[in-house]
DNA sequence: TTATATTTGCCAATATTTGTCAAGACAATA
DNA sequence: TATTGTCTTGACAAATATTGGCAAATATAA
């Protein structure tokens, strides 16, 4: 399955009728990366969100948010206790939140 | 901050007067890996969750969530879009369970 | 075909995780 | 105070995972 970040960023990428050579040699990274990323085959790191996102001409969050999505993903997908751990894994950060 | 998965082994553990080296021996790992665990300087493997479940006469899925719940909780501590992709993340995972 | 674009498998470099050891902190008590 | 037992901490090496890049394979288009 592909993920949510990949599939987002080909989306971007097409519509504007960016080449993969084009969004890799901008971001400079090989074209066989970029590839791998928008199939779901490996996570960009976090650190080449902004610059894909500037590139892309898209929202920073919502790349973020989907790039974290699919680490969430990753985490849980094949536990039979996904559910309960987002639960309370959710709980803990809303705790935390209201501390600060 | 601890780990939930820390906290109730701890919890566990010392309810049965059982020493950190004691808890170590059964699970045959040094004491300092028990003690980072339970303070939650470290994550256990996963594949340790078992065993460890049935010297403490725990409850597997009870630890495997605890455990499962830290591992996403690490993942999205820092970040801004944590509880947004949490969302996203979820509604995947439904998804995906919905098709199998 | 030919040219261009994308995908895939593999490798080496790098980073992260893991377990062990040894030294230190701490509390109880002789 | 010295001793003993428990727990904690940091340093280290080994094992494992991740990363980027190359090059060959495959797909797409003219």
């Amino acid at each position: 399955m592909a993920t949510q970040f990949g599939e987002r960023i080909r989306e971007l990428r097409t519509k504007q009728n960016m080449l993969l050579r084009q969004l890799a040699s901008l971001l400079d990274v090989d074209t066989s990366i970029i590839s791998k990323v928008e199939r779901g085959d490996r996570q960009l790191k976090k650190e080449q969100i902004p610059l894909l996102a500037q590139i892309l001409k898209a929202d920073v969050e919502e790349l973020q948010t989907l790039w974290l999505a699919d680490q969430i993903y990753e985490v849980v997908k094949d536990e039979k206790m996904a559910n309960e751990a987002m639960q309370v894994a959710e709980k803990k950060l809303n705790f935390k939140k209201r501390k600060q």
